[in-house]
DNA sequence: CATGAATGAGTCTTCATTCAT
DNA sequence: AATGAATGAAGACTCATTCAT
């Protein structure tokens, strides 16, 4: 599915208010108010509030999937390295887009909307089958351990790194950083969070210390 | 704040229908649809939609601090068994209120809503304060790590927990574990998250493996 | 018509929030609040918020015509003095209780209760017949002119108390005497209102400068 | 600020229904239906029921100014007959808009709006301005008396307007009028108390009889 | 292609009143 | 005699959507 400029520019003002506002708490007055344009053409681009919320979907989850097949293929990695760029991979996904994001997580709660169910369980599905094959491997090769509960442990990254962002503005209160700049601060939990899940990984796959 | 039977029955009505469709999403006139009552009485009991809310969150938010208080001063377990204790605790206090629990995350995700952000923070504060003292007694003993990051360790945590209930029936899936019973699916389910965070756990807090 | 105590007190604590907010703009919560009684007991006492309006009228208008009654009977009186006595008693009574007042010219112009319509035309019948045999005996006796139209006699003095009372802040403004006192000030207006309305009344009465 | 034609029409049928029944006794509903539009239209175009009453004041009190300012600078006339067709174009408006009249004063005895109460007074003002110095110049000429209340005479000349109009029903009986046709009446009425008030005005400002 | 106007269903809340006690 | 609880109707307003242009 192709989008026009101007799709896309609604598109992106409607990410940014259902994720400060919900998606319910917005209203389509307050997306064509904000992005400049007539609300009539809401209806006229996409059908339909609900559509337009299914756009911004097909948007931003289309081009996930290229990223992590190719990921796994690269021979000249070792499974744990594969391991922790996913982990980069993911933590750069949700940084980036964190608009989008949290309105994911509020989509999975208030799961309403078929559609956006089955595109988040695609991105679950895929990411467990390919960190499933990458395991495989590593207990082939004797890295890992033998039982080892793939999705837990995928739970365990997409859980702390969203809960992470959530909680940021308490986690940086907690640790006195209110001084530090905004782009800074994301950039030592980005760093912090990589070390933090990568350090949890290892004592998941491997035996040692 | 004390409730009457009637006012814990509607709020109870609520926080499932927030549960399920989002505060948004639900109308007074479906919670008092479904509650068997007036409309008028939400107006009436609790002042408003957005009041009613709040009284769910001093319903269940209340006898928390208790629990986690009388926890950290038996001097009859070493910290590994406080820590752990304290997972189980957070483990059972989500299961048991699952409902709660989606609006919790919902209302932090749409952050509208100043008393209940607070309340959620006060709990989240609570926690850690507590976990920071029994690190430190754990650290004074020579049992754990000398740097640990407090709130990274309860975000994993938390950020667990809420994940795999969240997706708990992709999991189910992931698993073919359709054919079990739901509570028997449940307690499985509980035992692994337990059994998973501690490992966690121990790799952060401790040297060995 | 007799009304106890809690009866008297329930309709000045009305009498005082209808003339402030009006009385569609005030609710029967409102008066009972402010009476410290509950709610239930307005209807209970009264049978609806409309027939306590009518109670109110009742207490009020109950008293007015014995007074005016006895004026014109007294024979050591000039016709002259006795219209001047008149307007006294007029300014006095609308004084006296501005809030009724108020009520009333609101219940004029939203001429819904017809109850209200009657107690008010049946105040100004009383009065126009009253003025009128006054008159009848002034031009008997010579003194007044031939052609004297009553009612629009009334209206100046009705519509010219009325006006001044509403607008009386402008008033005060207009003639820079915002330093007096409350209680003074009415006064000073009282005793303006009488020798103006006096004047006129000569003037329309007589033939003499 | 212009308004639309069916902006017009929307604040034509408020003007009525608002006269009849009071601000607070009419709904939007009743509105919309006798308008025949539908009841979102008037938030749409006005905002709120509120600023609908707004926007019949500006509708309405615009126009007023021009008027009376022109009137002042005719150096043909003399400073009586000045005063006497201020007296005129007063009964002429209130006539020509009973019902904005109406509302007028249902909006100062319950003076909830600010805007509306600004508006009222800004007119009381500038008629006041205009005949304190239209006054001024007659007792130059020493054709006026030199003590007069300004603020009383036009108290007088409004209220004794107001009053008429309200009560006009009962003037009617009262001089058994009933069978003369409604419009012939009020012409009647307007040459009365056009009369009436002339004479008194006369008697306000000037020494003779 | 794009829009201002319009719609009817829906929102939450408040109303005066009645009921059971 | 008096009240807290409860009710259904009505309140103003906002919603997503459609229509005519």
């Amino acid at each position: 599915m192709d989008f026009t400029d101007k799709q896309i520019q609604i598109i992106e003002t409607a990410e940014q208010l259902f994720a400060e506002r919900g998606f319910d708490g917005t209203s389509v007055r307050d997306i064509a108010d904000e992005a400049g344009i007539n609300v009539a053409m809401i209806s006229y681009y996409f059908g339909s509030k609900e559509k337009l919320l299914e756009a911004l979907f097909e948007l931003r989850v289309g081009s996930v999937k290229i990223r992590v097949e190719s990921l796994i293929k690269d021979d000249s990695l070792t499974p744990i390295e594969k391991v922790n760029m996913l982990v980069d991979e993911h933590i750069e996904r949700v940084m980036q887009k964190p608009c989008f994001h949290k309105i994911m997580i509020g989509a999975q709660v208030t799961n309403k909307n078929p559609f956006i169910l089955k595109a988040a369980n695609n991105v679950k599905i895929r990411n467990a089958e390919v960190v499933s094959e990458l395991i495989k491997d590593g207990q082939k090769k004797g890295i890992f351990k033998k039982k080892i509960d793939v999705v837990m442990m995928l739970n365990t990254m997409v859980g702390t790194v969203t809960q992470t962002i959530m909680s940021k503005d308490y986690y940086r209160e907690f640790n006195n950083q209110q001084h530090i700049a905004d782009a800074e601060f994301m950039a030592i939990l980005k760093r912090r969070l990589s070390i933090h899940i990568k350090i949890l990984f290892k004592a998941i796959l491997t035996n040692e210390a």
